[in-house]
RNA sequence: CGAGGUGUGGCGCAGUUUGGUAGCGCACAUGGUUUGGGACCAUGGGGCCGGAGGUUCGAAUCCUCUCACCUCGACCA
């Protein structure tokens, strides 16, 4: 009966153990995030979808304006010639950039790309303004969205179009630079952590890995449950590259023209793929309660009788000001309402009925545990917060458990593949450093090199001997399949 | 780009082998009875079967071409 039971709660969604695939489309589907678009690789995003990108726009950008960036906003359209000034980064983006090649019927002179990232036309205009020491540092970002020409594609995880923000800055000193794109990667973990209740590991990029034309790539990257590694936000720090090739000068301290110190650093709607895959069950979404469209679905019980409707409503008035709350007055039978629920997510359940009425009390129940119990209607305030709370910090304890439980290490490749095989995750090893080293591990396991964790968290294991080559290595790094 | 798969009411599918008036479940609409873990009864609306050619008296079904999407790999926020 509980099994039979169980198969059917979860009639409208592949299990995860099945299929994580199948199981991801049916969920980003069915719980109506997004649909697929005339044009392959663009999807639409929902209302549903969007809400959640609005609010962890909202949380990001809160953070950049206090950390004084302001927003801006560039034209979607770059000169080919624009694109072409730094080299790696042409070399890096060709392959995936969509071209306009008419406006109308007429041929354009010059085709314009349909921008990948905005770094070339923003450095062209950076270049106009930018005339002394004093406007320093430039301290801007932009909320857009970006075009790659992607072979395969999926909902979130990786489209042709996708949404996101990417800051630009400028600065007069390397170490500013630096400073700033150190700042960046951490804003981007700690939302991360505390807002989308996703754990991630924090590195540096391999040379292979890193952005065309960066320095250094910083890298945040979160484990989904299938073990495969998603990159989930990057800051880069460009040093003098661009503002070189787009002959960005101004007038330093000394009465010199120099060439400022440059940053760059992006999320997108790739994290709400991440938060699925972190977080979801076989009975659909889970999500934090801090970016939950909506934290807690009023569910009317026996709503025709006297009175339950009318104490639904002044329920949810009451709770409006302090919580994202929906009412579902559908004539759908109560079963219907608490799956279909709970396969979009919604944090918390409140039930209020016949019963609770004569008690004065409503029914919550947790979507992480399915744990149900009665509240006083006096006390619902408190108690919600308390639970939302508490529903927040438990996914990002079971996120990080799980993790930890899907990280192991590896001393030399016979462990490494074994690892992969039978406890899919990360993989900690110790590199050499060395290229050949970083594609034949690829090459014989599927995994890449997904970041050099910082100093504060490096560690030498074993002999400290590289995994692959084992040469004498003082890098230890995270390997995975990535998606 | 390679390999596989799927296209039939909004969704999920059957029908294709063996050509003969397009069907089922869910969803939707209306009315009624229900309502604390996917309710029930009755009535009703909706599809030229992805597209284009062809074979045939007759094509969802056979043939040719084509398009789209999904999954898995190789490459990438």
């Amino acid at each position: 009966m509980v099994e039979k039971n169980k198969d059917k709660l979860v009639k409208e969604i592949t299990s995860m153990d099945e299929n994580f695939s199948q199981w991801y489309t049916d969920v980003v589907s069915k719980t109506e995030l997004v649909d697929y678009s005339p044009v392959k690789g663009f999807m639409v995003i929902r209302p549903y979808g969007y809400a959640i990108w609005e609010n962890i726009q909202a949380a990001y950008d809160k953070r950049f304006k206090e950390t004084g960036h302001k927003n801006m906003y560039f034209p979607l359209l770059i000169p080919e010639s624009l694109l072409n000034k730094e080299a790696q980064h042409v070399e890096g983006f060709a392959p995936e950039v969509a071209w306009v090649t008419h406006g109308g019927n007429r041929k354009l002179e010059e085709r314009l790309c349909v921008r990948p990232t905005s770094e070339t036309i923003i450095c062209s205009m950076y270049s106009k303004w930018l005339h002394t020491y004093r406007q320093l540092p430039y301290l801007y970002n932009q909320w857009c969205s970006v075009v790659r020409w992607e072979k395969t594609t999926r909902p979130f995880l990786r489209t042709s179009e996708f949404l996101w923000q990417e800051g630009h800055t400028l600065h007069e000193t390397p170490e500013e630079a630096q400073e700033e794109t150190m700042q960046m990667i951490n804003i981007y973990r700690e939302v991360a952590e505390n807002v989308l209740a996703m754990p991630v590991v924090v590195g540096l990029k391999s040379e292979k890995e890193k952005f065309a034309g960066a320095d250094k790539t910083y890298t945040m990257e979160a484990l989904m449950h299938d073990g495969q590694a998603l990159q989930s936000g990057t800051s880069h720090n460009l040093g003098q590259n661009f503002t070189k090739a787009f002959d960005i000068q101004y007038l330093d301290r000394n009465n010199e023209q120099t060439n400022p110190y440059h940053t760059s650093w992006g999320v997108s709607t790739r994290l709400i793929g991440g938060i699925i895959m972190v977080h979801g069950d076989d009975k659909g979404l889970n999500l934090p309660p801090a970016i939950a469209p909506i934290q807690v679905v009023v569910l009317p019980i026996a709503q025709h009788k006297e009175g339950v409707l009318d104490k639904a409503y002044e329920i949810k008035k009451a709770l409006e000001t302090n919580f994202r709350v929906e009412i579902d007055d559908s004539d759908n039978s109560p079963g219907w309402k608490f799956n279909q629920w709970e396969m979009k997510g919604v944090p918390i359940r409140l039930e209020i009925g016949p019963r609770d009425i004569k008690n004065n009390q409503c029914i919550l129940a947790r979507r992480d545990t399915g744990e149900k119990i009665a509240v006083p209607l006096d006390e619902l305030e408190t108690t919600l917060k308390e639970l939302l709370d508490a529903i927040q910090q438990n996914l990002f304890d079971k996120a990080l458990k799980m993790r930890e439980e899907k990280t192991s290490v590896a001393l030399n490749m016979t462990e490494f593949e074994k690892n992969l095989k039978e406890n899919p995750g990360f993989i900690k090893a110790m590199w050499c450093g060395d290229e050949t080293c970083e594609d034949s591990i690829k090459e014989e396991t599927g995994a890449t090199l997904r970041c050099i964790p910082l100093e504060d968290e490096q560690e030498i294991l074993g002999e400290g001997k590289c995994v692959c080559c084992d040469k004498p290595a003082d890098k230890m790094a995270y390997f995975a399949r990535a998606y």
